[in-house]
DNA sequence: CAAATTTGTTAGACCGATCTAACTTATTAC
DNA sequence: GTAATAAGTTAGATCGGTCTAACAAATTTG
């Protein structure tokens, strides 16, 4: 009494977990494969093989032997709206219950497979209907269509211009607790001064900050906006 | 990455929801046989028995053989602490997210389940850590205690009393669609009028309702403080 | 109290999601 | 272009949670 009603047609949190792994792996590598996938989601081979053909017979996949994956339109969907509640969710969290951005994906992990969509409407409506979540990925409208945004990454930014940090390739908690101890957060400006060429690090100075030093790894996962 | 870690001494969903049945059951029934279990759970009689005997594997219930079920006192803190995610949840809902009461059962039924300990306290907190939900029902503190309240149902009051309306003991949408429909709230204060002797039925007043019959099965269901 | 009914148990099956072991196909390197 | 390596497949097992069928114990009822 009181259960969510399970229909049919709908994928299991498992399911749902596949889907968001191989929409995320397919935009950040174009092909994926299945080793690519198992290893995603920490699963081995011969799970993710299985798994691949049943998400075939519900039609979000396809598969063909030892070929790439590829979503189904239908699986393309089915991954934006999950992902939608995953970053409503962080938004809602850093928004409305003043979470850092580096504590919410632990929690909206296990929100996004609710079944309830008054409760995710909800956070919309009382955010305003974001575009985009505490990390700058863009939020799929509820049609699961994703506004495309063309940012660069800041390792590809040249000496003496100036850009805004508008979001990450990465949100893990480490990487967000390194950019909170630099005070580096979306919005802010910086200006690259220097590029080291023996390791390509990058100089740059924003706010209250003169000179710091971004690693390579730390400046291709900034995304920005060039502004000059 | 970024998914829940899964402790062994964790109870699973399933778990979780056969403990918080025993629960509610225990508190409703007194004792509790197995097939009142499976009855509640809605589930078969053979799967509630070898779910209960892996219940008692973990040292949540004490179960003998033809015998009714006895939650460990692990077992009610346990059921105790999901049932509190759960109420803390449905008060959120209703004072933060501005849910109708009758919605709002679903969406906790979902969410209790998640494991987030900062998630709820961060509901606590922003709700002032209350001690009952918006049905009425106390919320159990984080050790699991609950405070018991002693309101009688309305239908052992008698004629001429004035009460005040402070929880319910079914809190199905049915019912709380008809309570709205009668504008029957929380903290309403009603005075009994009379008490038909044929159906039991209950003849009150209150605010803009100088009469209101509520049949037998409605005026147990409510329960009440008497005010005078 | 014996018969009927309710309640509980056991056995055996199924399904989703996972694994390891053994094997095969594809790709890469020399 | 063969050998080595990586990627993928198949078979078979396990585990949690569920079921039905068949049987046994306890309780209720005439």
């Amino acid at each position: 009494m009181g259960d969510q009603i399970i229909n049919p047609s709908m994928a299991s949190s498992t399911e749902e977990n596949y889907l968001k792994a191989l929409f995320n792996l397919s935009n950040s590598l174009g092909e994926v494969n299945l080793s690519e996938l198992a290893h995603g989601l920490q699963v081995s081979l011969p799970t993710a093989n299985s798994m691949v053909k049943s998400l075939q017979k519900s039609g979000w996949v396809n598969y063909e032997k030892y070929k790439p994956l590829i979503l189904t339109p239908e699986g393309q969907k089915e991954a934006a709206l999950i992902i939608r509640k995953h970053r409503l969710t962080e938004m809602f969290l850093v928004k409305k219950m003043g979470f850092g951005w580096e504590e919410v994906h632990e929690i909206a992990e296990q929100v996004e497979h609710i079944h309830a969509p008054k409760f995710f409407q909800r956070m919309d409506e009382m955010l305003g209907f974001p575009t985009i979540d505490p990390h700058g990925s863009p939020i799929p409208d509820n049609q699961g269509r994703i506004q495309e945004f063309s940012y660069v990454p800041l390792s590809s930014c040249k000496p003496g211009q100036t850009v805004q940090l508008t979001a990450l390739t990465n949100s893990s908690t480490e990487f967000l607790e390194f950019l909170n101890s630099r005070k580096l957060a979306l919005g802010t400006q910086l200006k690259v001064l220097s590029r080291e060429a023996y390791d390509l690090s990058l100089v740059v100075s924003y706010q209250n900050h003169p000179q710091e030093t971004l690693s390579e790894k730390v400046s291709e996962r900034l995304l920005v906006r060039v502004l000059d």
